[in-house]
DNA sequence: CATTATTACGAATAACGTAACGATG
DNA sequence: CATCGTTACGTTATTCGTAATAATG
């Protein structure tokens, strides 16, 4: 049951005739009666019967009528379907966000003031789907392959938040907080495996208390005065609470660095557009800025 | 845009997944990919993208997962579809009347009160539909040929509703109706048809003063007395008001054919049934039967 | 006899399968 | 190096078109 047989039988149904629709279809009569046949072959069903000259629709002809008009209808439907698609692909943005949520939304917020048409299609650290913008956080030295990929570095420093009380220096040693309570975030990736990964190089094993999956809650934990946590110096934003400091780790090494990148290939018009903004916002709020 | 092809994408987009895919599809893996080349090519649109060594559905090839999903599922219904129409056919009668209407609906009711499920389509002299049975009239003699097809002719005279006080003997002639005014039935074929051919045979032609193309209008306005009118002996039943009497015409060939035709080959069960319940029907009211 | 649908047969097109290749983790 | 997708090419199968045949008014 092929596509252009059922395309055949419509066309004849309709004009209840062989040759004028053979004419019109740009076949031959044989052809048409051949593929009739071949249709009727498969369905066990006569679908025309001969009146006098002319044919006429069985009702197993009718019924199949009815059901087919109406597919091949939908079925001329579809190249318009994939252009309206593929246009509206050039201003849709796909951006995978594994790590500096809060600053890339609110990209996406100043760029839609900018570009009303955009749309956005965003997933969390889901890397089955596609993307055309991507936002992770690899530790400095580390593993992070920054890929054959356009992408762009940020780093900042790794900040431990304290109670106001315990802030003595300028800076702490994690030495000195090996028994103290840490809020941390859950999961294994993004800024919670770049804690980790920095923590076991400098042979630290934070007593971890509590843990969430959303950093609002780590941050009210911690302006809260619960325990310290590992807070990025720039990206988060500030804490809440006036009883909390943000003060750098002495131990060597515990910065992070968020990486954006781009998808190779494909990417339509305004996905380049906003990631050239997004780059802008990030090293605005970062204040620096390496490749 | 072939079938197969929308059927292989279709199960490539659900797997993602050419190999599997090509297992459960039975072809080779060169010839899904080639098949969804060609796709591609048609709709001008990249349907896949390579994921490391997976492949991904794109933009659009969502796009036309989600159109052409539903459309496949409806190809698959076609086969029950056309199953269903061909059993249902089978109680199915078609019937094309075109004389003797009130004998062959009574025959219907009948019908239908000892077999339920049985289905009527009825169409009036249209000959381009479909017919299972056929109720037609003809002259006697005339160019009726009773065709290839089984039929059955039931014979019945014309006769001429007059006034009572009018009928002065067994029969009339003609030609004392020269003047009289006629109230006939509208149309070409039909009885008025036989009507007219039977009196151009006789040389007779009747002051018509009123038309109908509704055999119940003309029977009030003879039963009230406005004209006379021919009248089939015994098909119409009898008329209504007691001052109107039916009497035989003397001039010869005054009579009609009602034809019972039955489809060549293919009727259902239920149409033979209802053939063979018509013809007995029609014998006991006319009372007589000719083959 | 003119028109319409069907059958027969040769030719062109397209799909498939095997094998070799490229890419990726 | 093992797995997956793609390309190359020879083979097979299906479909189409021309011509001849049958049926019908």
């Amino acid at each position: 049951m092929e596509l252009l047989q059922l395309r055949y039988f419509h066309e004849v149904a309709q004009t209840q005739h062989m040759t004028n629709s053979a004419k019109r279809l740009g076949v031959a009569q044989p052809a048409l009666t051949q593929a009739i046949r071949r249709l009727e072959g498969e369905l066990d069903a006569k679908l025309f019967e001969r009146a006098g000259r002319n044919i006429r629709l069985t009702p197993c002809g009718e019924a199949l009528e009815a059901k087919v008009a109406p597919l091949l209808a939908a079925f001329d439907e579809i190249p318009l379907a994939i252009a309206q698609a593929k246009g509206q692909e050039r201003d849709t943005v796909r951006i995978d966000v594994e790590a500096a949520t809060s600053m890339t939304v609110d990209a996406i917020a100043v760029f839609r003031a900018t570009v009303p048409q955009a749309a956005f299609v965003i997933n969390q650290a889901n890397s089955e789907a596609r993307w055309d913008v991507r936002v992770r956080t690899v530790t400095p030295g580390g593993g992070g392959k920054p890929d054959a990929r356009t992408s762009q570095v940020f780093r900042e420093r790794i900040c431990l938040a304290i109670p106001k009380e315990q802030a003595k220096g300028k800076s702490v040693c994690l030495a000195d907080f090996a028994d103290a309570p840490f809020v941390c975030l859950a999961g294994t990736r993004g800024f919670r495996g770049v804690c980790d990964e920095l923590c076991l190089k400098a042979g630290f094993a934070p007593n971890v208390v509590f843990e969430s999956d959303s950093p609002d809650v780590v941050r009210k934990f911690i302006a809260l005065g619960l325990g310290v946590g590992f807070w990025p110096e720039r990206s988060w934003g500030a804490l809440e609470g006036s009883d909390v400091v943000l003060v750098p780790i002495a131990d060597p090494g515990f910065a992070r660095d968020i990486v954006v990148e781009t998808a190779k290939h494909p990417f339509g018009q305004k996905a380049a557009e906003f990631h050239a903004l997004l780059l802008e916002f990030i090293r605005r709020r970062m204040g620096e800025a390496d490749s």
